[in-house]
DNA sequence: GTCTATAATTGGATAGAC
DNA sequence: GTCTATCCAATTATAGAC
């Protein structure tokens, strides 16, 4: 209420910016409501005082972030599946409307918005119920609608293979997505050639690579090592009809967030 | 030693086996050494008996899996670039060489290996020094290799998309591989289309995917929104020169892992 | 080698002064 | 609204009996 501290932004919101940085770098479990609000500069009890609990903090920094991403997205999707209601939508358009908002949203504005990719990412990284119920239920809704655009608009693609390629498009966008905030290892790897703090650069090498990725020939039918590879013999060899084999032995019920 | 409980392994490797799961299932952090020793069936002084700390059992974990793996990698490639002294290697087979040796070591045998990719996935996901340092570098170097390698088979792609690819390939397969031990998303979304446990259909996958997006097109350069897109107009406008732009505001000193 | 008991620390959350 | 002091549960790690 008072303007004592109006410069920096009150204590709650001040809360959800840092907090949300120290997860997004460390996972939720690594860090304690304490490295919040030392770091915040607010006292120990404003975490609880705000939002009841450090979990429910988690849940609202989901909800903060993510929901109107989702809405961008399918504000996106809507006008062009509404401008080809005869022809087949144009895939590249699909797959902006999937990547640039959040590319765009990370830079400059809210400072929040560049951590999303990376809590989403831990996400998928650890069996915990990171985002409420409904969240999680308006994400795979996203989802489907993306791959069923994908689908109409890439005709030559079975549904089937389109669901594997969304699915690698998401690895490949998320995992590029947060190597800025965390291991910063392409930069490394390609010394210092590819800048990932560089927001259109980075979504014109993911659009180039997954609209070739996402329309590219069927994969050869799993009689395997088809065409052109020579066989490669290996310490454990690979005798040539290698039967599809069952794995994992014990899974018990593994949580579907 | 002694052959009391030798049908279910010794203590030691008991608990190698059990951590690796619930590390790879929740993380390093979520994980408790009482979770080990009481699912392990051991006493709870057990890990710090064998393994000295919680942090040293983690390191030996990726140890023991990383290793075998990565110098089973570094032998394809070898072979593969030996028999291609003058030509240039096939792009198909270096990404073989990548992706083959962790699915195959996931079917069967040792009941660790299906739990590397989702630790890996974690390794990315956390600024946690989860690896010891020789580890990191020998895989910062195999993964140079690769990159090299596939630089050379691919030389209509630049060194620094190849880079760029290569990071997005990585970040697929990861997801992918990753998928059944946790979210189970991808099977879900395509409402049991997908089948994640089937080694050979997921290798079948990712070669046509990351085949054809590895030896595409170059992306358009920096002037945006080049060919067919028609422009999109959303509410947080996008004007057509957007400018490079910074992004994040602090970052201290983020672990290069 | 295996186990129990316990040390020493840190975690989330709350009560109550101001 | 803000802050301090504090409770209580859970953590890693160790000491020492068997």
């Amino acid at each position: 209420m008072s303007r004592k501290r109006n410069l920096e932004g009150d204590a709650k919101s001040r809360i959800l910016e840092i907090s949300a940085r120290l997860f997004a770098e460390h996972g939720f479990n690594a860090i304690s409501v304490r490295d919040i609000t030392s770091e915040a500069g607010v006292n120990i009890g404003a975490v609880n005082y705000y939002f009841q609990s450090k979990e429910q903090l988690f849940h609202e920094i989901f909800e903060t972030l993510l929901r109107p991403l989702q809405r961008e997205r399918i504000a996106l999707l809507d006008q062009i599946e509404a401008e080809a209601v005869d022809a087949s939508p144009d895939p590249e358009r699909i797959l902006r409307a999937l990547i640039e908002p959040t590319i765009r949203s990370s830079v400059g504005k809210d400072a929040l918005s560049p951590y999303l990719p990376r809590l989403m990412f831990q996400t998928y990284a650890v069996a915990r119920q990171s985002i409420g119920d409904d969240v999680a239920v308006e994400n795979d809704a996203v989802a489907t609608r993306f791959i069923k655009a994908l689908a109409r608009a890439i005709p030559h693609v079975s549904y089937e293979d389109i669901c594997w390629r969304y699915y690698m498009v998401l690895g490949g966008f998320l995992l590029v997505c947060t190597d800025a905030q965390g291991a910063q290892r392409l930069e490394r790897l390609s010394d210092g050639r590819c800048d990932t703090n560089d927001g259109p650069r980075i979504i014109e090498q993911m659009i180039a690579f997954f609209l070739s990725g996402i329309t590219g020939p069927a994969p050869s039918k799993p009689r395997r090592r088809a065409a052109k590879a020579l066989p490669v013999n290996v310490p454990s060899a690979d005798p040539a009809p290698t039967p599809p084999a069952r794995r994992r032995r014990s899974n018990p019920d593994p949580s579907p967030q």
